[in-house]
DNA sequence: GCAATATAATTCACTTGTAAACAATCCCGG
DNA sequence: CCGGGATTGTTTACAAGTGAATTATATTGC
């Protein structure tokens, strides 16, 4: 590739249309991640866009409410989300009445999250939309397959393997 | 913030102090996705901060360098990266001296990228140290798992399974 | 040739998420 | 009690990323 291409006006090639190589980006986990994550997500949102919740709204709503006393930091770590944006989820969420807040006397610096009637309603609306969803932006693979990727995932996090189900 | 109830009202908990659970959420496909893409990222720049590139500008800058002549928009679409935000990524490794913007007279409208010697080294060096940061960071995977991994994420997006060695 | 339309990139306003400084509270050793 | 230090959450400024409107060029139909 050293063609020693001079000024502007080189002809570097003729023009690969839309077929852009990535090379062997594909055989890189974090890439890898990162395009199905996104791919992911943007099936889900064009499949159904009138979604009450955004999907880490989803998340953030269904941990409090299986949580009750759980400190809102806490949560924010368990869903690797930073405290500060977590304020403002949280905010977001308790504007729109879908929790409240509530500093315990035992340790006033802390916030407890508790979800409203209309928190469970829309978690529990949203729970039952998710599941097609998320499996529908992978209807690729199947039941074994989806099995073997989060096994794999948990795997990567060192979370143990959840065969609850 | 609502005022402390106290007395009649419930105690909520007893204070769950960091355990919180995370429910059926771990079986979640979107959301398993995020935390493991999310937590690779980290361990990929905890390991090592001094990267000249953010991974998503080395995405760029690889891609570039592999295929001359595509155009910005074209990579932009197979990286998954919007052209607004395209345009932001690459005025920024313009101005860092790792790319130039290409007009070609043959279509005006459109930009031609291309490394500059700068932009070659830094993705060489990269490329070297990625492979193990990568690696490092999903280092609970053997390389069985890793291929299981990068088979299924392909198969998710509809890309063919990359065997090339 | 020329208007209408489509395409490529950019700009601008906005949302989402992060980093660092801050305020309030708790805890612990004198 | 009380002062230093740690913890918890918020604020502020900023970076990453998105969406709609804009500009410039190309293409197509008449």
């Amino acid at each position: 590739m050293t063609a020693a291409p001079q000024g502007s006006d080189d002809p570097v090639a003729p023009v690969p249309a839309d077929a852009v190589a990535l090379g062997d980006l594909d055989g890189s986990v974090s890439f890898m991640l990162r395009i199905a994550q996104v791919t992911v997500y943007d099936r889900i949102f064009s499949a159904e866009a009138d979604l009450p919740l955004k999907l880490g709204e989803h998340t953030v709503l269904k941990v409090v409410g299986d949580n009750p006393g759980a400190r809102q930091g806490a949560i924010a770590d368990k869903l690797m989300i930073k405290w500060s944006h977590m304020t403002k989820v949280v905010s977001g969420l308790e504007e729109r009445g879908l929790v409240e807040r509530y500093v315990p006397p035992q340790d006033r610096r802390s916030v407890f999250l508790r979800l409203t009637d209309a928190g469970r309603h829309v978690v529990a609306d949203m729970n039952l939309r998710l599941d097609a969803l998320d499996a529908g932006a992978t209807a690729a693979l199947d039941a074994d397959d989806r099995a073997e990727l989060l096994r794999l995932l948990h795997k990567i996090l060192g979370w143990p393997s959840a065969t609850s189900s």
